[in-house]
RNA sequence: GGCCUCAUCGUCUAACGGUUAGGACACCAGGUUCUCAUCCUGGCAAUCCGGGUUCGAUUCCCGGUGAGGUCACCA
């Protein structure tokens, strides 16, 4: 098997989106695939001081762990090409930087931001593209390091393949002198990112698409440092569902903890953002995380921008959630339980659980399905004047029917679902109605909800004393 | 504007050049002794347009159109 190692190199500068998340867990697939040869590196891109956000850096972190995306070597794990941060790792590129200022492949900039400006203007002005080789110094100073240093390019035409998108080409016109270091002594992106791949070893380079354009000019610096070239893979834009922009922070993109606060579940998200863009060809839709890793494959990853779909996203949430065994929903589930529940006994709560898993769509609709069997809800006669077949009764039947059933419930001795539904149905025959009126006058003079689960499933948690409380309060109710 | 990329149901997608263009979400209808949900069954719904090549194009080529990206001392 062959040795695999990709990276995500986010910049800390804000919480983690889907469309970053995405690109990690693609990244990680591969890793993880190679089994023992496969490593995934964590590393920071934080050049730009200006932009960086206090915090971020834990935030990604975080968000990795929740998606249960781990990396081998990186921030906080440390690995052989210490340290992951390149804010930290100045010396080398300087000195990489030398190396190039040495074989003549840059040069100092002496212009001033204004003068570039000015040039820029010009070629506006002239309807033609603004190349900064146009106007390379003949002589350019010594670079001292207080002068922008820029990678003197070699312009060509190149074709390359990339694992997502196929064959792909370029003109000389993509190719530019790009700055390599800043005047504040930073490197870009541009440069540091090559540098520390081919450092790291780095093997595949997936990436989002709006770095398309400017794969001709990294071509032309892995060609000046005599660098062999990683395998590229350009991932399509994640979209919002209604723009047509790529999803970001600006468009509504949500960071991605906050899922998890709102009761989706991680294997959900890895899920659906591993369907968002690559399919296996075979008509599976719900994968846990090992099928993944085990039949992800950068050649069946789509060309096209995707778009989020919420409802999709939810409906794969409810899946997963309803593969989860008991005990494990019952741990995950645990932040979510409404205050009540609180203090309600575990086994009891279990039982609940075991009713609601079906219902769930979030784990944070649990306190809204719920509520009825942890406190007494409020009685509220609409619910049964709302209803089409109860609604003929008089509340006088009503009350005689909910006394009927009080009554042949309080002389159950086994009170377990099977046999209150036979009781159950015995009072049907007796007193001639239909499921639709008894069972749904029970069902809401019990829970005082508008929907619950199976109403002998219901009454048999509730247990029998709770279902006797409510329906003698609802008969003796004054209405 | 230059350059680059993309294009199948509303959405996510499948289809060695030969299929009644398949699946999933959403939606609609029905079933599971009541409601909600699950589950099951059925329905609605797509190859951007125009030329080629070919016996035959969703598929290959060319041209449009549309969409997106990029042209920073941001990544």
């Amino acid at each position: 098997m062959t040795t695999i190692r990709t990276r995500f190199a986010p910049s800390p500068t804000g919480f983690m989106h889907v469309g970053a998340a995405r690109t990690a867990l693609f990244a990680w697939l591969l890793a993880r695939q190679a089994g023992n040869n496969g490593t995934f590196i964590l590393r920071i891109e934080d050049t730009d001081k200006q932009r960086e956000v206090e915090g971020s850096i834990a935030h990604i972190g975080d968000s990795l762990q929740w998606l249960g995306v781990q990396w081998d070597e990186g921030i906080a794990v440390g690995g052989p090409h210490q340290p992951y941060i390149q804010s930290e790792r100045l010396e080398i590129y300087k000195e990489w930087a030398q190396r190039l200022v040495d074989a003549g492949r840059a040069y100092a900039d002496p212009y001033s931001p204004q003068e570039l400006d000015a040039f820029r203007e010009k070629a506006k002005a002239e309807k033609r593209p603004f190349l900064y080789r146009d106007h390379r110094p003949e002589q350019p100073p010594a670079w001292d390091g207080s002068q922008p240093l820029r990678f003197k390019s070699n312009p060509q035409n190149y074709t390359w393949h990339d694992a997502v998108m196929g064959e792909l080409s370029s003109g000389e016109e993509a190719i530019d002198d790009f700055i390599i270091i800043k005047s504040d002594g930073y490197p870009t992106y541009n440069f540091c990112h090559i540098v520390d791949d081919a450092i790291m070893e780095v093997t595949h380079v997936l990436r989002s698409q709006e770095f398309l354009s400017s794969t001709p000019k990294f071509l032309n610096l892995y060609d000046a440092l005599k660098l062999k070239r990683p395998v590229l893979a350009t991932l399509p834009f994640v979209m919002a569902i209604d723009g047509k922009k790529k999803l970001g922070k600006r468009d509504g993109a949500k960071d991605i903890l906050d899922y998890g606060k709102e009761g989706y579940l991680p294997e959900a998200m890895v899920n659906f953002l591993a369907t968002l863009g690559w399919n296996d060809g075979t008509e599976q839709e719900v994968f846990t995380t090992d099928e993944l890793i085990k039949t992800f494959s950068l050649d069946r990853v789509q060309k096209s921008p995707a778009r989020f779909d919420e409802q999709r996203f939810l409906w794969l949430n409810g899946q997963h959630i309803r593969a989860l065994s008991l005990e494990e929903l019952s741990k995950r589930v645990e932040p979510f339980w409404p205050e009540s529940a609180r203090s309600a006994d575990p086994e009891y709560r279990l039982k609940v659980l075991s009713l609601a898993q079906d219902r769930l769509k979030t784990l944070a609709d649990l306190p809204a399905l719920t509520q009825y069997f942890f406190e007494e809800p409020a009685i509220d006669w609409s619910l049964v004047d709302g209803n089409k077949q109860l609604k003929k009764l008089s509340p006088a039947q009503q009350k005689e029917l909910l006394q009927a059933a009080l009554d042949v419930l309080a002389s159950q001795t086994d009170w377990s679902a099977a046999s209150i539904q036979e009781t159950l149905n015995q009072l049907l025959e007796k007193t001639g109605q239909k499921p639709g009126i008894l069972f749904s006058l029970v069902r809401i003079a019990t829970t005082w909800a508008p929907f619950s689960p199976a109403l002998d499933e219901t009454l048999a948690i509730l247990g029998k004393e709770t279902v006797q409380n409510r329906l003698t309060q609802a008969v003796s109710d004054p209405r």
